[in-house]
DNA sequence: CGCCATGTTAGAGG
DNA sequence: TCCTCTAACATGGC
């Protein structure tokens, strides 16, 4: 499921009901995804009241009197009204808030993690730049662009730039007319601005639509109807017509229209830049 | 059965 | 030291 728009849009959800309710009782049917365990989470967490949800890249924050409770939803995580979900199947976990709602974490492959941390400005200065943030600048990006990596992973690197996942960095990198393999420290300075438009531009039309649905973990979007590349290997290329191409970069399905993203030469398409 | 999957991370190798 | 690749996590769909 997550992906910035995606988590965006759970928490804007989240937010109507959550904030100011206290947290009753905290149980996980697959302890493992709680960390550092179930009993320190359920200790640190019951009793306090939710101040505010948050988003910081793929996390959901629920900031609390004291300290944080984080979820990140991995692949398949969802965030659920127990009275809006007609299945309990693959509930994970769940909090019981003061007014008798409760709130399910729904998750079949079991890779997402509740966490606590009792200083959350500490957790996150571990995670890069919030790309909608007004500190995501042209000079930001540029500086961020001087790594001798290749652009696709260098762009899905969460201590870089919190939030990008694979379809969006395949959707942003289609509409800056760059291909994934390109070294990041080639991208010329013109084409920085271009790219920052590119990915601020794919996330907030993705958030407008409320996220992806491209399977079942995910419900209720729209945004893969406008997808340009993502997806669409074998279907024509929105923009010129050619044929769209899956590749695999950094372990990663990609695509890329062959045409309008001119990729880097031959010597780059192998490993190691 | 085999391959794919919106994510992250550990370990190996260059 | 930095970068890349693979495997692993656990499950479901095609």
């Amino acid at each position: 499921m997550p992906e910035l728009p995606e988590v965006e849009t759970t928490v804007r959800a989240l937010r109507r009901r959550l904030p100011g309710q206290e947290l009753r009782e905290f149980d996980a049917s697959w302890p493992p995804m709680v960390l550092p365990s179930l009993a320190e989470v359920r200790s640190a967490i019951v009793g306090q009241r939710v101040a505010s949800v948050d988003r910081r890249g793929k996390f959901v924050v629920l900031r609390l009197q004291t300290g944080a409770c984080l979820v990140h939803l991995r692949m398949t995580g969802r965030l659920v009204w127990s009275d809006n979900s007609p299945s309990v199947t693959h509930v994970r976990a769940t909090w019981t808030l003061s007014g008798g709602d409760r709130l399910h974490f729904h998750d079949p492959r079991k890779f997402g993690r509740i966490r606590f941390v009792s200083d959350y400005d500490e957790f996150a200065v571990q995670l890069g730049i919030e790309p909608l943030a007004r500190g995501f600048t042209m000079d930001a990006l540029q500086q961020i662009l001087r790594a001798k990596r290749r652009l696709k992973p260098l762009l899905l690197d969460q201590t870089v730039i919190g939030g990008l996942g694979n379809i969006y960095t395949d959707e942003a990198l289609f509409r800056a007319r760059l291909h994934p393999l390109r070294p990041a420290c080639h991208v010329k300075p013109a084409q920085v601005a271009t790219l920052r438009e590119a990915i601020r531009s794919v996330l907030r039309e993705a958030i407008r639509h409320g996220g992806s649905s491209i399977d079942w973990a995910y419900p209720g979007g729209r945004m893969q109807n406008r997808l340009a590349v993502y997806g669409r290997a074998g279907q024509p290329c929105p923009r010129c017509g050619r044929t769209i191409v899956r590749i695999r970069v950094g372990g990663r399905g990609t695509h890329v229209c062959p045409c309008c993203q001119k990729a880097p030469g031959p010597r780059l398409m192998q490993r190691g830049v």
